[in-house]
DNA sequence: TTGAAAGCGCTACCAA
DNA sequence: TTGGTAGCGCTTTCAA
């Protein structure tokens, strides 16, 4: 037996300060490794005795698994990964938080990376957390073509697509229903006396199309035509986004004749940098123009005008791809893509509200 | 050789999407899998020949290395461990931006956690990364006390210590220089007229105490007196914090006779707070009484009055934290702790200016 | 320049 | 109920 007290003495001191091993409670306890194993996971077949003294010991010593041995066998790592396109944007911060949260307690650490809206970007950051073999990845993808997603899948390693998704990939997805957000918003307008709504659209992705469609499926609903001179853009470079963006489109918007009394926006920033458009351009909100927001992320309650908000209820989303995510990984062999829709919600301030 | 088509194709078949490794490479090129892994890490005692050939087959396979196996032998995980206070507050949501983007590309991956202000929870979280063998910890603390950083250092990780400090405490740090920041948001209402000058406090941190200190310094400075009833803190419960709280710490000012006629905050919700309890009073911002806030974090533009604010650059100290813990994993040995001061700046708007 | 052998800390499998 | 053996995929060391 090695377990002399010299060689035990010595063992340690060339150790230094470097963690326990199941080797070394084995050692002390005269047992062997695969015992403190079982023990550790809670084997049922272990005497009940020996059981205590294995935890007990482990207590003593402040005996943490090491994480990388046990992967190297099982394949898992007990890591999930999230990728989403801005960190700071409050949406995703709520998701990530949301996510944080719903995994807490379970084991599992979650790694964040943020692609900067850049698809190249989200590839390369897919790939390194592929490369270390997360058990599921979440992602809210900024990415124009579904490739990378065939290669995630190539891997075997399930995945969960929030806020935004693809047509014709049935994957995995958590998000809000995006029509109903645009009829919310614009049937709102509509019920507060607008007639001419204009709707200040995103880029090309599967939110700001839902919600363009909600907004048209709202006239219609309405009985009121849809002219395609009331939606507009906003530029896709960095800085056109969100204020400054909605602040050029709501320009053009007043310059038409009719002017609008109306204007449903993709989502909070472009609204805000819109309120400003209206405000500088002397009118008021909301008598001459009312507007309505996406994501009620803001302090909007402090704003110059108080904004009217559809929200999406981050946390919930955040929540189930949560709960989505660690159901696909306890699961064995491929699932079935689920679809969970959030709903919105109105929150009506003073940007919309005309009594 | 073991390369003959059929065994090739045969293998592949039974390990079907499990990763290539090392040894399937080897295998296919007759080599052993030590050459592949000099190889891979650029060593310099491999034939150009033998290189190339392992290059392209490595590619052809699309090889991703196992962390697991790697960090097994080498005791480095790759990981570094970020601990929050709140995901969801812009200030550390840029601080956690900032590091993901000053580790982008050094292969590096970042676990966030958050300890949702919860001092028992942020030693829960700590422990979990511990437990992974992260290579090195940047923690903006909620502790109260220093016991747990005691324990991080026992087990011989690095960390680096953001946002908040601790007196007695030789560790590293990266954050504001906080007496600056409330020797400028206080000196700019003096100079701009302001007399009576109240602070709204935050709660017992490093960097409440020292936003507080730079309030005094500063009015000593223009030979104004020190008036503890100028002074109020906001509740610690997490309602009260934030916009809530000014909100009720104002009213208690309001009350005061002579009336402040401006107030530093210690952050800039509190600020929003105020500035809605002194319209609520019928009182006007700035002429009446003047509000600067700490942080600029929000969308202080598109307020009912914006509000100036001093700037504490959290990008830079994100940066600053990520350069900081890669220079500690590279580090052989230990360092001496190091504190880097980011400058604060001021951000003047109109809830302070009277021209 | 290349590779055989050993082993990182742990778990799976099966025998005792 | 307990443990011996093998091995996960890789790096380290040292010999060829």
């Amino acid at each position: 037996m090695s377990n002399v007290p010299g060689g035990g003495e010595k063992r340690k001191a060339v150790r230094r300060n470097a963690p326990v091993r199941m080797k070394d409670i084995a050692q002390d306890l005269g047992l062997s490794t695969v015992t403190i194993s079982k023990v550790l996971r809670g084997h049922s077949d272990i005497g009940e005795e020996t059981r205590k003294r294995v935890l007990k010991r482990m207590k003593e010593l402040n005996y943490q698994p090491n994480f990388a041995a046990r992967a190297l066998i099982t394949g898992r790592t007990w890591t999930i990964g999230l990728v989403v396109p801005d960190l700071l944007h409050p949406f995703f911060a709520q998701v990530a938080k949301a996510i944080s949260a719903g995994i807490r307690g379970q084991g599992y650490s979650l790694i964040i990376t943020s692609s900067e809206e850049d698809p190249e970007l989200e590839q390369q950051e897919i790939a390194q957390l592929l490369a270390r073999r997360v058990d599921v990845l979440v992602i809210a993808s900024a990415q124009w073509t579904v490739e990378s997603f065939r290669r995630i899948e190539e891997r075997g390693i399930p995945y969960v697509l929030i806020d935004r998704r693809f047509a014709g990939l049935p994957a995995n997805f958590v998000g809000v229903d995006d029509e109903a957000v645009g009829r919310m918003g614009t049937a709102h307008l509509i019920q507060q006396g607008s007639r001419r709504i204009a709707h200040i659209r995103g880029p090309e992705t599967s939110t700001a199309l839902g919600r363009m469609e909600g907004y048209k499926q709202a006239l219609a609903a309405a009985g009121i035509a849809v002219r395609p001179e009331r939606i507009v853009s906003i530029g896709s470079s960095g800085d056109d986004r969100g204020a400054p963006g909605g602040y050029e489109a709501t320009k053009t918007l007043l310059g038409l004749k009719p002017r609008p009394d109306g204007i449903f926006c993709f989502n909070d920033p472009i609204a805000l940098g819109a309120m400003r458009a209206i405000l500088d351009a002397g009118l008021r909100i909301p008598e001459d123009i009312a507007v309505v927001g996406c994501g009620n992320v803001l302090y909007s309650d402090f704003l110059r005008v108080p904004l009217t908000s559809v929200d999406q209820d981050s946390a919930a989303i955040g929540r189930l791809a949560a709960e989505m995510a660690l159901r696909l990984v306890s699961a064995k062999g491929t699932v079935r893509p689920r679809t969970e829709l959030v709903s919105p919600r109105l929150v009506v301030r003073a940007s919309s509200l005309r009594k």
